[in-house]
DNA sequence: TTTCGCGTACCAAACGTTTGTTATGTATCT
DNA sequence: AGATACATAACAAACGTTTGGTACGCGAAA
């Protein structure tokens, strides 16, 4: 029994722990015995260290968005389009734990569709997510990578777009999406933004 | 009380019901009750045409699969790329009763994730839908409306993506993602696709 | 024509289980 | 001694499912 008398330290391992039973039982399968017995310990700590479920939700998904933010990226080889190359592979569920994160964020619209506060909560996140992608876009436009007249915001609603869309597809079909083919994707996809304007009718 | 003693179109009564449930609520918020409620009937109503939630929820997605699959579609303006807008345009959702679908197909997601069957049938809900996808882009090729060397099955997956991504944005941001601005990504995707490959370096 | 028997359709209520929450007890630290 | 950190147990509510019963429709028997 680590870090008793570690109030914030075991905080974060009740949310691990809710992260846990989320990865593996999606939201509907998200109760307090469950978080207990993933931890070998009894709904009366969950209880001591946060007043209701839904407190403790909404710390777990804080800490998973520190998380989120926080975990190695990949480094972007270069400014520019291969920034938002690098920005997209990093959501793609290339590794099990990146696809455990993914079933966990997807399993979470579905509470949020029917919560204001976590529809808030994922609101939010997507702004967030698209403000990752913007710099990239930014500079691509400024490298002369994109075309001059592209709106920025609607360059980056839509590569989040096809991101999360492939996320969802390669969650449900992962034989049909394998690490390679996703990788292709992502790379045909940029190469589709940079392609030069057809040049007349 | 009408239909009565008509036991296919109760047990489509009782779809529908469970659909709007599904609409209003999510799946984490279908019950037996919350349907019966709506029905203005009771459980006993429900466990007489089903003999499980399970069965129930089964046959209440095959109804929302023909259901999705006969209604209106928009008219494809021309083949290849138009007839690609046209399908793309047709899940976005642009109407109020569009996004209530869009709501139960994204709630879906979460069911599925921790249920293998529903997974299964997630899947060839996929499959389908880039079935659909697929004849445009063959067209498009076949009419030189695409690179040559493109493939078909990487281009739908990339569409359908693309596609997908945008209405879980649309359904979560309503206020930046109107009607108009998902036509104009729709519209702005496609030319993306149309444009020709990049002549040299 | 009436009446009986029976299957269908459905309601109301209750079943056992699981849920989030609360209360109580008991070590362990300061 | 008193606060902290839990476990244990109980709680009402909600869940899916089961049960007992009533009302109805209809072919066969009287």
């Amino acid at each position: 029994m680590p870090a008793r008398g570690d109030h914030d330290a075991r905080r974060r391992d009740v949310s691990q722990a809710v992260w846990e039973v989320l990865a593996a039982n999606g939201f509907g399968g998200l109760t307090l015995r469950a978080v207990a017995a993933r931890m070998g310990a009894s709904t009366g700590l969950l209880t001591h260290y946060f007043p209701s479920k839904k407190a403790l939700v909404r710390h777990a998904l804080e800490v998973a968005q520190e998380h989120t933010q926080g975990r190695d990226r990949l480094p972007a080889e270069g400014e520019g389009l291969p920034g938002l190359r690098a920005a997209l592979l990093d959501v793609m569920p290339l590794t099990p734990e990146s696809a455990a994160m993914n079933r966990v964020w997807v399993s979470f619209w579905d509470a949020a569709l029917s919560d204001d506060e976590l529809a808030a909560t994922e609101l939010r996140r997507y702004e967030r997510w698209r403000d990752m992608l913007r710099p990239h876009v930014d500079a691509a436009l400024r490298l002369g990578q994109l075309p001059a007249d592209a709106d920025p915001d609607d360059l980056v609603a839509t590569a989040a777009g096809f991101g999360h869309g492939l996320v969802v597809q390669a969650l449900f079909d992962p034989a049909r999406f394998p690490p390679e083919r996703q990788i292709r994707l992502v790379d045909d996809f940029i190469a589709l933004l940079a392609r030069r304007p057809h040049p007349t009718g």
